[in-house]
DNA sequence: AGGCAGGGAATGAACACTCACTCAGTTCAC
DNA sequence: GTGAACTGAGTGAGTGTTCATTCCCTGCCT
C-alpha cells in the first residue's frame, strides 16, 4: 500500500524524459486535440480519440500528459505565450514611432495591423478560448483574462498617445480600446458573417475607418447632439479640467 | 430479448398529457436548467442535478423532455422566439418613423437602444449560445445563426436609410452593422472588461457616440488618409487627391 | 558477428466511476 | 378504483486514467 517512498513522487510508470522528443510529442498530440477540440468541443472528444488521430495508443497520450485537461491548458498557454511575444515587439515598436513623433491616426493603425493578423493566426484558439473558457481552472483562466486586459491597456496608450497629440478626444479611452479588441476578435468568432472578406487584408482594410471612427468619435449630448472638445485643427475653444492625474 | 412489440412504439411509459401542466413543467425545469448550465456548463451538469434542483426526480424530467439536449435546445428556441417578437415590434416601430422622416442619427440610436437593452436581459443566454452553440445539431445551429442574421439586416437597413438621406456614407453597410451587433453583443460576452458600467444604461449611453462614428466612418485611401465623399459640415481644409473610386 | 542486458517508450486491457436514460412499481386526486 | 403523474434503483454505454507487459533500440561483452 504505502509501501516503497524510495524515488519519485509522481508518475511511477514510463515517461517521456528527453525534453526535446516530450515537447515534440506534445506538440504533436496537443495539434490533433486543437482540431478535435474546435469540430466537437473539449467535452465531446475523448482521449482515445485524440490518441487515434493521432497514431497513438491511449496510454502513449498520458505519457505525455499527466491528464486530458493538461492538454487545454497547454493549448491556451502557447497561443498566450505567442500573443505575449507579439505584444512585446507591438510595445518596442510603439515607443519607437512614439520617439519619431509619428501621426497618431497612423500609428494606431500601424498598431491595429499587426494585432489584427495574430488574431487571425490564432483565430482557432480564440474560438475555442471563448467556447472553453470555463472548461479551465479559475486559475487559468484568471491568467487568459489578464492576458487579454494587457492588450486592451496596450491599445488604450496608443489611443492616449492620440488623445495627448489633440487628435483624438480624451473620452471613453478604456471603452475605445474594448470596441477595437472585440471587434478585431469578431474576425475570428463571427467570421460566418465576414465571409464577404476572403482574406484578414481586406477586412482589416475595410476596418480601417471604422476603428478610425470609433477613436475619434465625439462624446454626444443627452439629445444626441455632438458636443465639440476640441476643435481638432484650430485651438482649444474651451479645455475641461486639469490634464494630468 | 426481443420479446414484447404489443402496444405503443414511443415512449411506453407515463408522460404528461395535460399540454398547460406539460409546459408549465417545461418551463420550471428549463429554468433551473438555465442557471445550472450557464455556471458549470453544459456537460458538467448532470440530469440528477437539475432534477434535484427543481424537486423532481431524475424519471420526472423525462416525463417532461424526452432528452437532456432536448432542454438545451428548448432554452435557445425560447430565446430566439423572444428575440424575433423584439425584432419584429422594432420593424413597425421603424416603419413609423422611416415615414415620419425622422433624423437618421436619432433613429440609428433609437433601434439601438432597445436592441442592446435586449441583449442585456438576454446576455446570459447570449454567453451560454456562444458556449454551447456546437453542442447543438447542425439544424438547430442554423436556426439560430438565421436569426442572427436576420437582426443584422435589421441595422442594416436603418443605416441605409441614413445613406438613403445622406446622413451616412455608403460603404460597406453590411461591415458596419456587424460591429453594432457585436458591440451590443459584447455587452454580454465581455462584460468583466466593461464592470465600469454599472448598468445597460450607462454602457449605452458612452456607445451612442461610438455607434455614430462607426457609421459616419468615411472610407480610406491606401496610405491612411481619410477620402471624403460628402463635405458633412463645411469645406475641406484641405482635400487630398480626387474623391471617388 | 552474435548474443545479451538495460531501460526508455509504447501498448491496450482493466479499473473505477459517471452519465443519460428506462421502467416496474407507487402515490394519490378524483 | 382508476389512471395520470411521479419515483429512483437499475442498466449499459462510455469516460479518464493506470500499469503490467511488451517492444525496440543501443551499447557492451565474448
Amino acid at each position: 500500500m504505502k509501501g516503497q517512498v524510495l524515488r519519485r513522487k509522481r508518475k511511477p510508470t514510463s515517461q517521456v524524459t528527453d525534453e526535446k522528443r516530450l515537447l515534440e510529442g506534445k506538440e504533436r498530440i496537443a495539434a490533433v486535440a486543437a482540431n478535435l477540440f474546435l469540430d466537437g468541443g473539449y467535452h465531446s472528444t475523448s482521449v482515445r480519440e485524440i490518441a487515434q488521430k493521432a497514431g497513438l495508443s491511449v496510454g502513449s497520450v498520458f505519457n505525455y500528459f499527466t491528464s486530458k485537461e493538461e492538454i487545454l491548458f497547454f493549448l491556451f498557454a502557447r497561443n498566450q505565450e505567442r500573443t505575449e511575444a507579439s505584444l512585446r515587439d507591438l510595445r518596442a515598436e510603439f515607443a519607437r514611432l512614439k520617439d519619431e513623433g509619428v501621426d497618431p491616426k497612423d500609428l494606431l493603425l500601424l498598431a491595429y495591423e499587426p494585432y489584427m493578423r495574430l488574431t487571425d493566426e490564432l483565430r482557432r484558439y480564440t474560438v475555442l478560448g471563448y467556447q472553453e473558457l470555463k472548461s479551465l481552472t479559475v486559475a487559468e483562466r484568471r491568467r487568459i483574462l489578464e492576458g487579454e486586459e494587457r492588450i486592451q491597456h496596450f491599445i488604450e496608450e496608443v489611443i492616449a498617445y492620440g488623445v495627448e497629440k489633440g487628435a483624438f478626444p480624451p473620452e471613453d479611452i478604456d471603452l475605445k480600446a474594448h470596441c477595437l479588441l472585440v471587434l478585431a476578435q469578431s474576425w475570428a468568432v463571427r467570421r460566418w458573417a465576414l465571409k464577404r472578406f476572403a482574406k484578414v487584408e481586406d477586412y482589416l482594410n475595410a476596418m480601417k475607418s471604422i476603428a478610425l471612427g470609433i477613436v475619434e468619435s465625439e462624446i454626444l449630448h443627452p439629445n444626441g447632439v455632438a458636443m465639440v472638445t476640441s476643435e481638432r485643427e484650430k485651438e482649444p475653444v474651451h479645455h475641461e479640467r486639469g490634464t494630468l492625474s
